[in-house]
DNA sequence: CGCCAGGTGCTGA
DNA sequence: TCAGCACATGGC
């Protein structure tokens, strides 16, 4: 068991909040004997199955892997951030106000760079329902099975792998048109095309163009893979939800997503992503005025 | 049943 | 540059 100091964070709202897909949430629970069985989330990361769950300020791993450490935690849940000096430097409006007020404690992930992008071309034009369910039936037919106690997972199949898997297979698994985009963007990172670490050191720009290139993957899901994958911070993906959340500052003027992308980095400054993550969540659940 | 979904690529003005 | 359209599928 691996315990973590996590101070300023919530599991739920990080975990919960559309950023990542492979999650599964057990709610809490009366147990036999009528003692509280809180809530805990099961996931794949780092190629290890791990449970998670929240108590006060720590963050507690149960894993039968050695190999996953606090360490490896730390940094997928972003708790060596300052999340105070975060959110004090979005916090410039009355609507993201509300979003923070709600939310405090979600964190941008830190997740692996392919699994964000596979996830992401995925996630085009779906609903997130449907998004779990296609990652979930691809890891299951070429990802390798990991367990902890009664939790089976499979890790998400490396680059090499779907770019050897046949079109067809993956419109098996319901990917419908973005089976050949999937495909195309494997056998890209799988050739060495696409440099996904490197992109994390690289400014934004040059990281957002790279992944542009890629089958399937526009501005918005360029955005997300940057955000929830490379930790560019200032990257402000905008979906239709966004759009919603955006008429707030834009009222009746037309703008484009990259005048949006402008307004967000400099209303929110160099951690807009956070601004637009803690908005994405308020305005599909909070329903604000 | 019809509408909607963390959009993208292509086409024609 | 930009509106208009097709694209697969299942959740609700």
């Amino acid at each position: 068991m691996l315990t973590v100091q996590a101070p300023d964070f919530s599991l739920q709202h990080t975990l919960e909040c559309g950023q990542a897909f492979r999650w599964r949430k057990h709610p809490a629970a009366p147990g036999p004997s009528g003692e509280p069985i809180p809530v805990w989330y099961d996931g794949v990361i780092f190629g290890c199955a791990v449970r998670m769950r929240q108590e006060g300020e720590t963050l507690i791993a149960q894993t039968l892997d050695p190999s996953l450490t606090a360490a490896h935690l730390r940094h997928y849940f972003a708790l060596d951030l300052d999340l105070a000096r975060v959110l004090a430097s979005i916090d410039v409006d009355a609507q993201i106000r509300g979003a923070i007020a709600q939310f405090r404690g979600l964190r941008v992930l830190r997740q692996d760079p392919w699994e964000c992008l596979a996830s992401f071309i995925c996630s085009s034009y779906n609903n997130i329902k449907r998004i779990e369910g296609m990652i979930e039936r691809v890891s299951q037919a070429y990802g390798t099975s990991v367990s902890f106690n009664g939790f089976r997972g499979c890790t998400f199949p490396s680059p090499e792998t779907l770019a050897a898997v046949p079109e067809r297979h993956l419109r098996e698994l319901g990917l419908g048109f973005r089976a050949p985009y999937l495909r195309a963007t494997a056998r890209l990172v799988a050739a060495g095309r696409l440099p996904l670490e490197q992109l994390k050191t690289t400014s934004y720009d040059v990281a957002r163009a790279s992944l542009m290139r890629c089958d399937g993957v526009g501005e918005k899901v360029a955005a997300c893979v940057a955000l929830f994958g490379l930790s560019h911070y200032e990257a402000f993906p905008v979906d239709l939800w966004m759009e919603r959340a955006m008429r707030y500052y834009f009222r009746r003027r037309r703008v484009t997503a990259a005048k949006v992308q402008e307004f967000a980095r400099e209303h929110f400054g160099a951690y807009a992503g956070y601004a637009q993550q803690y908005l994405y969540h308020y305005v599909r659940t909070a329903r604000p005025g």
